[in-house]
DNA sequence: TCAATCAATCAATAATTCTTGATGGTTCAC
DNA sequence: GTGAACCATCAAGAATTATTGATTGATTGA
């Protein structure tokens, strides 16, 4: 699980990292609705092939999509497993109100 | 809400660029706690002012961190509705599984 | 008022990340 | 085989981001 301290932190940078961008974001919202290869997003998004497989590369390293390939093509999906990573995460970040908080006074 | 399309995209990757740094998670694990004045956190951080202070200022750009400034300190503390958007981003990204999804053949 | 503390900002540099075009390896159709 | 389509990787340069030390402004207590 991604935690905000601990060895866990780096993982959770890059994790967040892949999400830090405009062109892996749109890859991920072509993927949202079923697995896409590359040659598909190239055409869906108007986006150079080197570039894209670098983007790719950084949300699969990252642990946000898979890749299956499939005779000349490989297709991409998205990886349930992190998406729930990433709820963990934002669950981590919901304040507590009723215990545990202590606004400190300098 | 942020969105992984559509004009909220950029919003969509500042936020996740906020929370893509190991300083910043810290930051945010500090805050997680209560409000924070940069000074503590410095001495808890063991990082340099001025750095502490840039990356309150890209966590703040992002509303992740809201400040309340008091005398001569000024606090720091989660912004619970940032937290809530991320959530949004998170559920927006779970796969549909039953319905709508087609996984594409080249 | 004076000195000290807190914190933002700036300039300069270092480090990282992104883009582009070229190259090379597979796979497949012919 | 040969050629074409698909895709990863590399190198080079551009662009963005992070760090450091210095400066500045505001606030406070003596």
């Amino acid at each position: 699980m991604p935690t905000l301290s601990g060895k866990n932190r780096a993982k959770t940078a890059e994790l967040c990292h892949a999400l830090a961008d405009e062109t892996r974001l749109d890859i991920l919202d072509q993927l949202k609705e079923g697995s896409r290869c590359v040659c598909e997003l190239t055409d869906a998004l108007q986006a150079g092939q080197s570039r894209l497989s670098f983007h790719l590369k950084v949300l699969k390293d990252a642990g946000l999509i898979q890749d299956r390939p499939e005779g000349r093509w490989i297709y991409y999906a998205i990886n349930a497993d992190a998406v729930e990573e990433l709820g963990e995460l934002v669950a981590s970040l919901k304040v507590m109100r009723k215990k545990g908080r202590s606004d400190s006074r300098c």
